[in-house]
DNA sequence: ATCAAGTATAATTTGGATATTTTTATATTT
DNA sequence: AAATATAAAAATATCCAAATTATACTTGAT
């Protein structure tokens, strides 16, 4: 969150320190459920997988608590946070809320440079997408971030450091429940059309049409995600209806 | 942020851990503006200061970093967060959308228990002016806390604990502003009158009436903090027009 | 089966070791 | 002589490993 040098990207420096790697590495196996929702962070064993003593470990942990991706109790530890479809529509329902709020201001305020981080986003994902199909997958960045940073470049123009660093948590947590419990699946042309869609309703400043296509856009993941979650057994939140999908009929 | 219970009031659980009492501390400090912004804050200093050892020194800060309370660069150690008048008006807009926004799926969503808890935050809000108008102070909870309460309370029943936990972050922020700038006043009595209305159009479940004594009652608060603290000097942001009274206009 | 005491395990904290940055002093160049 | 560059010293952030304290488990008695 800076003022001084205007909306930024959150730091993805590779900052030095033993603390900062970790917390990068855990993030990672978190968001990617290699380390499974709801199990138990011991510290012995961490200590050892990523090779750290106490100290760091425990910082990177404590981070990773303030940001939702593990629980903190008492004198009892650290877990992964865990899952359910409850909690999946609330992280829906408001990222389509403040990404598309924060999308409609991009293009309202946004300035030239925003236009051109949106357009360079948009290239990258073309490009990724193209490796992908054509069997090499050498590309320096994952798709997972190039994807990320289309996203986020959306909202990157809104002007408010605030809810750009709300965006970015939030899609965060959607991507861990996307990683975890949607089957990998061709890129689809489809996937390709959506993006193309959303960038030239940037470039445009077409807000109306913005807010249409990022809303989809994002419940149409959703929708996956869960049906996906549904076969592999998550625990319901014990609700029966898609409060998302209402939100979608006030914007038809 | 839990769903097996239902929306909750963010943990103020007195945790026994060093680390989380020195957190605590420090995050007082912090908002009461007794650690100023900006400032460095050196372990040694601190860990005189708070009587207490570098790890649970390091994890207070490293959670208050990762809360945006401080910052934390590379090897450089840990600052308090610098203010200024761009990230008021900042925190000002995303207050007023979100905390809306929040106010009025309560009162669509909102079950009886919500409309339990805003009476009794009101009521408390009650007893404690009327204690401080006649002089006696010596309430249990601050009036800093009765007052987050009721505010947060009105969000408490949007069925959204990360919307919640956004308002939460929100409110801690701009409440750092206002004590650090505000000068003390007497509780007018435009203070309880604006909280009753709020109140009321709660429980009448009157969401247009309930929108627009929140926007006026945030936008107030923020006008009233940012005039004192240009008498105070803080460093523009270097906006001329207060972006929050355009958003005001919207709803009149 | 339930409870209590004792043991084992694991989280937290302490205090000090290591590595980095910042400051100060000295030397070199313009 | 002033300014810049280099090197030593001090300050301070980061990290580790041992010591402490709390929780979880086991065993034996009621």
């Amino acid at each position: 969150m800076q003022y001084e040098w205007g909306p930024n990207i959150e730091q993805e420096t590779e900052t030095n320190t033993l603390a900062a790697q970790t917390y990068n590495k855990i993030r990672q196996d978190i968001i990617s459920g290699s380390l499974e929702p709801g199990s138990k962070l011991q510290s012995e064993k961490l200590k050892k997988q990523y090779d750290v003593g106490s100290s760091p470990l425990r910082e990177a942990l404590t981070q990773l608590a303030a940001n939702g991706l593990v629980t903190s109790e008492g004198q009892k530890g650290f877990r992964v946070v865990d899952v359910s479809l409850k909690e999946l529509r609330d992280i829906t329902k408001l990222r389509m809320h403040l990404e598309v709020h924060g999308f409609k201001e991009s293009i309202a305020h946004g300035d030239v440079e925003w236009e051109v981080a949106v357009t360079s986003a948009y290239r990258r994902l073309v490009h990724a997408i193209e490796e992908l199909s054509s069997g090499k997958s050498g590309s320096a960045r994952s798709w997972e971030d190039i994807h990320r940073g289309f996203h986020l470049s959306l909202v990157q123009g809104c002007g408010s450091p605030w809810l750009i660093s709300f965006c970015h948590r939030l899609y965060e947590h959607f991507e861990r429940y996307r990683r975890i419990y949607v089957e990998y699946r061709e890129i689809s042309p489809k996937i390709l059309e959506e993006h193309e869609a959303l960038h030239q309703a940037a470039i445009n400043r077409d807000a109306d049409l913005a807010e249409k296509l990022l809303s989809e856009h994002i419940l149409f993941a959703a929708r996956l995600t869960e049906a996906d979650a549904r076969k592999k057994g998550i625990q319901d939140g014990g609700e029966i209806i898609a409060a998302a999908e209402q939100e979608m009929e006030l914007i038809k």
